[in-house]
DNA sequence: CTGCAATAGTTGTGTATACAACTATTTCAA
DNA sequence: TTGAAATAGTTGTATACACAACTATTGCAG
């Protein structure tokens, strides 16, 4: 079970080889997606949430404001807010107002948080697996062929 | 605004060409993704349902069982009976029940359903616009990449 | 100053996905 | 023949996203 037409079990061919790259790209993700969110599974956080621990450890120890965590995310979305809340209910992040500008939030991510990413680190081996399929010059090669399809 | 980095606005590389190209085919999957949703919205059909009605109708005049329809989806889901309804109430499909195994239920694409379907591949060089940022050449690459990616 | 526009975030509604528990029907082995 | 397992689908609950309307605060042009 290779071809992206066997995975989706399409009887006829692509219109073209442009379209089946974009169903391609599509489920290719969706696959990733459950892999790591299975993976994840065991700590209780989604992908996303998982994703937004690790845009605020990258600032870290500055806190982010609101704004700069949802325009970091792979899927961009208005639900920062909520992601954050479900962070905060677990320990894993802390909500500040801003001193200076009271219409901003920052976020920080606590220690809790910290370790938690620690952890996953220490047993990510597994995820890295996920893309050896391909060498590390074809994930190159990979990456600016997405980059060029964007831009 | 190109590549990955400048995106995801990330400041630290990544750690790895690999994970890199993981984020990247996830983040470009989601580009892909608005850019379909936002030219479906006129029609008042979501990417989900479109393709629940390609699919339909690469079958017609033939049904396809509601299990059939879930592994050809894109992303497959417990949900098809829910996609289904939803387009069962605009009068895009018709639901059967089957008379030699009760158990099963016949999804059968309607006319209005295929006009629909017929009116949006009329209107879709702007779609293909999104996809020609590469080159024939560069999109079977890409396709061989992440087929072997997932194998 | 003053009030309008811009900025930052929150919340309601509709849609979709993940998972698990559930009903109904069919199959098949003891 | 019968009852357990397999198959097909439905539904409840939790999570997340898209969009739009909303509050609160700040900035700035006149």
């Amino acid at each position: 079970m290779a071809s992206i037409e066997d995975e989706i079990k399409q009887n006829k061919k692509f219109e073209s080889e442009h379209q089946k790259a974009a169903v391609n790209i599509m489920f290719t993700s969706s696959w990733l997606y459950n892999i790591n969110a299975t993976r994840l599974k065991k700590h209780a956080v989604t992908p996303e949430q998982f994703n937004v621990l690790r845009i605020l450890r990258g600032s870290y120890p500055k806190p982010l404001m609101l704004g700069n965590v949802t325009c970091r995310m792979v899927d961009k979305s208005s639900n920062a807010t909520r992601l954050v809340e479900k962070l905060r209910q677990k320990g894993y992040v802390k909500r500040e107002l801003c001193e200076t500008n009271r219409r901003q939030v920052d976020i920080l991510i606590t220690d809790k948080g910290l370790a938690l990413l620690t952890k996953i680190d220490n047993e990510s081996e597994e995820w890295l697996d996920t893309m050896k399929g391909i060498t590390k010059a074809e994930a190159l090669e990979l990456n600016r062929l997405l980059d060029k399809l964007r831009s």
